[in-house]
DNA sequence: ACCGCGTATGGAATCGATTCCACATAGGTA
DNA sequence: TACCTATGTGGAATCGATTCCATACGCGGT
């Protein structure tokens, strides 16, 4: 590796100054100037940004926290903050938890160990000992997905959509309609989206029969396992399900076809996160957009807030979201 | 920050004893052990990496370069980057040029000015300068998905899966078979591709009609496109028409489908990748599964082998890949 | 003649770790 | 007794940058 040491003996001046070239700062004569610029020209000296960082303080590195890699929602995420980052000269340094909670205090702590200018976490399910982890962190951060009180918030409003969604079938004229969930532990998809199905039928006074309500995982099978539970141990066979997620509904799609039903004159589905299968599967899946590219571009936003100055605060930031209605309902 | 020099003085000891410690090095008596994790235990020190591999010229850090983040390729790719480097303690700097080309060259540098460990460079289509700027980086690096003479290559067999799959729709009694392509500039998806259907069409002596070849993008809305100008200007219709990407083959599927044709029994369809659209679809999309993830692990055992002391030279690992038959066919 | 200021440059401290080397002590062996 | 070795510890150099401060020169104003 070539250093400044090298490039100061070559253009015969010293350090200082070919720090002062490459940083453009103070006074530099256009002769020295030119000799140090040829120098690394011909050279191809690339500046340590270590070095560099260790007396300036500042990486221009944003940790990344994932609890999944290779999740379409992971990877719009990403692409919504490498948006913001990369104009700023930002770099990402990815991180994945792959759902291990432990790993996520693991992995503040080695963010921080690296220098990184400020940390954004898509988290799953929240508890007292990563929250503590974070206050002590000190570093700025955000948080996608899940609420954390005290925290820079970036939010889905999982409750609201939920609900909107279940009005849209309703008026639709379904009165019947089943839910496919997943853990209340994960706040989020798992209690938010079902309390907006809950609250959505009782203000409507529509009973929830027994058998209705499934509880799933977040894969495709375990929808068309719900479904098939529904069908099998309902009192009131439903006529529409709406499951939290596009894979679920998806799953159910199937074991509805299997059973030689049509979708949606027999039973209507609704999913939720506009996945793009939702898309192209057939029938179309009705389902809520949620703009998980603006959520990271909005999280990256306010880590680049706090680490130009701001200090770090409770924020909520809850991102828009639209029904897309398709011809499964 | 508390440092180093801090859990010295407060354990009184010196700044060698402590890293002796933390390091698991050299003599340090229990006595004086015990006293240095106390006081690491009670103030929370976490020690700088940055500062650490000033001196070690290590950093644990290895650079992505995707083309396309938030796809589903790049997405399996890191996935399986991710599986063997967290094993062994690597974290991912990814960086994402967006299909510009000149950013390439830069991100090539700027993860070099960081210091990473090794680079791993999921190309699209390459050049001279970008080899030569590889050439002169001098750091471990693996290319995933194109060849580049002289390097450790990790490749997917693009020409014979390609003839794999024509093959074998001409055993299923296709013989009409259009093609959908993409720009030759891409020469794995792009050029050998399309170099599989050629040759496996002429060693069958099936000619190839006017009008049957096109080229697209990388989009759905480009497979539609093209599936229309093989119907509008075909001399003959085809009765298969086979996709370089799901993705072109879906929106081949959507036109043919709008037209009233029935898939496969009017027209049979191929696409490859193995996305999971082509899962869900209906009719379920016959296609090329290539194993990215496990493209992905061995490109990063590549990089870390030459991190751990092996010499840098041209290596080629063909990754597997798989036909599978699904409904469209 | 002196002061002040803009311009130009370099010496040396600094950031937070690792690591080489010198040194001290205690116990075992020839 | 003299010497060697294992154990334990710290001083100081080092990694590659930035940055504070001192210095020097030339020129205009008083």
């Amino acid at each position: 590796m070539i250093t400044i040491k090298e490039i100061a003996e070559r253009a015969n001046v010293s350090r200082t100054t070919v720090s002062r070239v490459i940083n453009n700062s103070g006074y530099v004569s256009d002769e020295a100037k030119k000799r140090v610029l040829k120098v690394i020209e011909e050279t191809g000296y690339i500046p340590s940004e270590h070095a560099k960082s260790l007396r300036t303080k500042k990486t221009k590195v944003i940790g990344v926290i994932l609890p999944k890699i290779s999740t379409e929602t992971s990877s719009r995420l990403v692409k919504g903050l490498d948006e913001v980052f990369a104009k700023e000269g930002y770099q990402i340094l990815l991180t994945n938890t792959n759902l291990e909670l432990e790993k996520e205090i693991e992995y503040l702590k080695l963010l921080k160990s690296r220098h990184v200018d400020g940390i954004i976490l898509s988290a799953t399910i929240i508890n007292e000992p990563l929250l503590e982890a974070i206050r002590q962190l000190n570093i700025p951060f955000v948080i996608v997905g899940q609420y954390m009180p005290g925290l820079p918030n970036v939010l889905f409003d999982d409750y609201q959509s939920s609900k909107d969604l279940v009005y849209f079938m309703i008026k639709k004229g379904y009165k019947h309609i089943a839910f496919i969930g997943v853990d209340e532990k994960d706040r989020s998809v798992g209690y938010l989206r079902k309390n907006g199905y809950l609250d959505a039928m009782k203000e409507n006074n529509l009973p929830i029969e027994k058998g209705w309500v499934q509880k799933g995982t977040f894969d495709v099978d375990s929808g068309y396992q719900c479904m098939k539970q529904i069908m099998d141990f309902s009192e009131k066979t439903p006529v529409a399900v709406f499951a939290v997620t596009d894979r679920l509904a998806i799953g159910a799609m199937q074991y509805i076809k299997e059973t030689g039903l049509s979708i949606p004159d027999d039973i209507a589905v609704a999913g939720m996160g506009a996945s793009e299968l939702s898309r192209f599967i057939s029938p179309a899946l009705t389902t809520i957009d949620f703009f998980i590219e603006e959520a990271g571009r909005e999280a990256a936003r306010l880590v680049l807030e706090q680490v130009n100055g701001g200090i770090s605060h409770e924020v909520i930031r809850t991102i828009k979201h639209r029904l897309i209605e398709r011809s499964s309902i």
